[in-house]
DNA sequence: TGATAATATTAGACGATTCTAACTTTGTCA
DNA sequence: TGACAAAGTTAGAATCGTCTAATATTATCA
């Protein structure tokens, strides 16, 4: 099992994937605001984890294993973002904020529940109901 | 600041101050499933930082400090729960372990909203509306 | 091509969190 | 009261996650 810091590597390097067309260690390190010899130590624990693979002074990619991993964290941040700021109404940062902090915490089906939750909130609720723009109101305050 | 560890051993220390007549290391150790010499390293750590005090191999107790920042904890963790299992509907333990691992995430302004947000699903949207029904029938599923 | 910049790695340190083993203090009851 | 049990403490080790400083490799460009 993956400590709490190795899932947040995992993620970034994740993240950093999607957007770049490769991720070396001074990405990482950069994008987390920590040394490359941080970086260095927890990458070499995903892949002593087999997590991940790096090149010789080169390039880190997921093995299918860590991509499966850093999916569903992946997921339970979005959904619990989207909560945070559709939902309840925080600000773009605070929701990033505490998405980011709590991720690691909810398993799978607290989230398949949250999602099913948050599309009730925006389907239905909305529109015909009240409720949303007194709770926004009290919330706003 | 302290660490998220240290916020769990006090929060432990808040909830058996509750429950017991008084609290020692035993106690606290027996609760987290740890042994004697990690809760007096944590203890020594918290005393160290102004949040308990203890007599020598005696009884601990909270400072005011460590009293209004394990309320402020234990609130987090009792919104969270609510969240979980009276809107979400997961089962008691389940909501428990989640809450115990998010507890740690969620800003003041976070779990001022999710209150404001749990009183209005309960208060209004229960009631007169088949949302709530509906969510709870996918979410079962 | 060779100097310099960027990147990766290694070495060594430190605090936090855990453990086991040994020891000290306190509490209990025969 | 004195022996044993329970509780607290100390010592020492291991791992994680972080750092700085030094070193090695790779990339760039004049």
């Amino acid at each position: 099992m993956l400590t709490r810091k190795e899932e947040d590597y995992l993620e970034t390097i994740y993240r950093l994937s999607q957007e770049l067309e490769s991720v070396g260690i001074s990405d990482i390190a950069r994008e987390r605001g920590v040394t490359l010899p941080t970086v260095f130590s927890a990458v070499s624990r995903l892949k002593a984890n087999g997590m991940i693979s790096q090149t010789p002074y080169g390039k880190i990619s997921l093995n299918p294993k860590g991509q499966k991993m850093a999916e569903e964290i992946y997921e339970s941040h979005r959904v619990l973002r989207k909560f945070l700021q559709e939902v309840l109404g925080l600000s773009s940062e605070m929701a990033e904020e505490n998405a980011c902090r709590m991720e690691h915490g909810l398993n799978r089906e607290a989230v398949r529940r949250l999602k099913l939750f948050i599309d009730m909130v925006q389907n239905c609720l909305s529109k015909e109901n009240s409720c949303m723009e007194e709770f926004q109101g009290k919330a706003r305050t």
